[in-house]
DNA sequence: CTGTTAGCGCTTTCAC
DNA sequence: GTGAAAGCGCTAACAG
């Protein structure tokens, strides 16, 4: 625990400010927060004064004598990849247009994230949680409610609180239709699980068996891998499909990383792309079009500020307008997929 | 501008628990704090009933009448990123553990910084700042100093304030010289620059023409590609110097980002790796040993969790062990370079 | 509309 | 060792 080392204060304080302008206190606080009850004239000249000065509220006195922090929690699983990267890129910028400070807490495992509502009686820390892409489950939630810290999640599934995302079923079933669509039938699967929360089939995974299903093409456990998210697992994943007796025409993977890591093993395989196997990610990662995956494209910074713009309504008191928004995904064709090869397509 | 709407407060506050444990108010701070001067017995006391509560102490309380804010501030330029995602998880993790509290600037330009700089007598904010991979100019920097906010660079290049960073001259003579001892002699370089600060050649750069000059090749213009960052860039850079005339028949890219754009290119023009044209990246993105590329690694996690370690010496006050860090990089030879075609090697 | 007066919850002297 | 008291800089109620 660093005890920091005292800084030096120097800093004009509001009362000076108000000695300044000629005004009193209260005054001075009410003109700098735009609040009603000020005479216009009055507050031009605490503004003035305060401009000259270049003088800033103490956040810590305003917090601790008036309600809100004016800072908002922001919590994510993993910075170091894109989707959430880039998640959070877009969150911070509205936020940041709002005068909120963000804060934010990388929680890898469980272990951390239960930590941080363990120790968050911090409503005390922040105003509101924003969540990527994992749920808050009842427990917690319940309690930051209690709190009054309002809880808005971007880029997950469905939940009880406001949260933008996109629909997953329906990003999947744009990418088997796609394959379906150019023939295949015999179509593996990547499926990676989060280790935290192996819960029930994510959409992404219930759109791979209702394709097969419209399709009348008969659902095979033995097409389906399912790992750990990660390109190296993606690769993995991809050698034991490829060595199958009767192996897949075509590759549906959850994310673009996992494709990434199912084209190498192709190439090492000597397999040529699309014609011995296509492969279609989820995403649209800015890797993908380097790779020439084709992908399906979810618009992560726009899921990303959406949230914050909600988190905004929230904390304005006024209800957002929506309390849930689920943006739409889009199927971008590009070098990977293409038609089975005759000989394949013939042998069902 | 948000007005949060009012929480209720229903936690204890530290004269409960000095109540509850039968001591005084000072004594209470005392132990919680570990400061000295405290019986044992009472502390333990003391300790017990805060635990029993599950008691936090007000940050803006502690703050407000103490010196510390236990925040620092974290400016990074693209979260979404790899590199500075990364970093910022790493930083993130260490500056948790030591208690403190992370706020996040997303400051992706110059206007940011600046009004960043400028919004911060934020010394008000902030106990220190940690800048990921862009300089502090001397302005700011004095300012920053003169208000008692630490400052240390993650990732960044030689500064006057702590750092920690990779010697890029040193990583990009491994990428040249790797190079170069497999007979390659016309080898073009894509260089990327930073919009914001076209400052003088960085070291990736002039460890190019330094190799080149040590194996006796003249330095032709016409070989280096200079670019925005981005792999769509890297792949119009590999376009332009494949046009040449005279061609180059290895590629030395500033970044892996750049190099997969230039694959995606070669493969495009059809052109087999490394057999017609070799490419080597820097950093080691975890994408680059998905697509089999030759890069020079650097340890990011690491150049991270030791800035962070830096700050927290600085924090309480003792001078870090170094002022300044250099983490060492690595070659990591993968499939992307080879030895250039006999007739190539011959041609000159 | 404006000035004054209480605290917000803690840290820090300063006596005991 | 420990308790009491004095703020830290601000907001919010309350009088004018």
């Amino acid at each position: 625990v660093p005890r920091p080392s005292a800084p030096q204060r120097a800093n004009l304080r509001l009362a000076d400010i108000a000695q300044l302008a000629g005004v009193g206190l209260g005054t001075a606080s009410r003109a700098l927060r735009n609040e009603p009850g000020v005479a216009e004239a009055t507050r031009q000249r605490v503004l003035a004064v305060a401009e000259q000065y270049s003088y800033v509220v103490s956040p810590e006195a305003a917090r601790l004598a008036g309600r809100s922090t004016a800072r908002v929690g922001l919590l994510v699983p993993h910075l170091s990849r894109w989707f959430f990267g880039t998640m959070v890129e877009a969150i911070d910028g509205v936020l940041r247009d709002a005068q909120l400070d963000v804060l934010l807490y990388a929680v890898g495992d469980l272990e951390d994230r239960r930590r941080f509502f363990k120790d968050l009686p911090a409503r005390r820390k922040v105003d509101a949680v924003i969540v990527v892409a994992f749920p808050v489950e009842g427990d917690d939630l319940v309690r930051l409610h209690s709190l009054g810290v309002h809880v808005v999640a971007a880029g997950g599934q469905h939940a009880t609180y406001p949260y933008v995302c996109v629909d997953d079923f329906a990003a999947g079933r744009l990418a088997m239709d796609h394959l379906i669509t150019l023939g295949h039938r015999r179509i593996g699967m990547i499926e990676s699980v989060d280790v935290d929360q192996p819960r029930q089939p994510t959409g992404r995974s219930r759109a791979y068996r209702a394709a097969l299903r419209v399709a009348g093409v008969p659902f095979d456990p033995a097409l389906v891998a399912r790992i750990p998210w990660g390109g190296e697992h993606g690769a993995h994943a991809m050698e034991r499909l490829m060595a199958l007796e009767d192996r897949p025409t075509a590759i549906y993977a959850h994310s673009d990383e996992l494709a990434f890591g199912a084209l190498r093993t192709a190439r090492r395989l000597g397999l040529s792309i699309p014609e011995d196997v296509s492969v279609v990610g989820v995403d649209d990662h800015p890797m993908a079009s380097l790779a020439d995956l084709t992908t399906v494209r979810q618009p992560v910074r726009e899921q990303g500020a959406a949230a914050a713009s909600m988190m905004l309504s929230l904390l304005q008191g006024s209800e957002p307008p929506d309390r849930a928004l689920t943006f739409s995904t889009e199927l971008v064709v590009r070098a990977s997929t293409g038609p089975p090869r005759l000989r394949d397509a013939r042998r069902r």
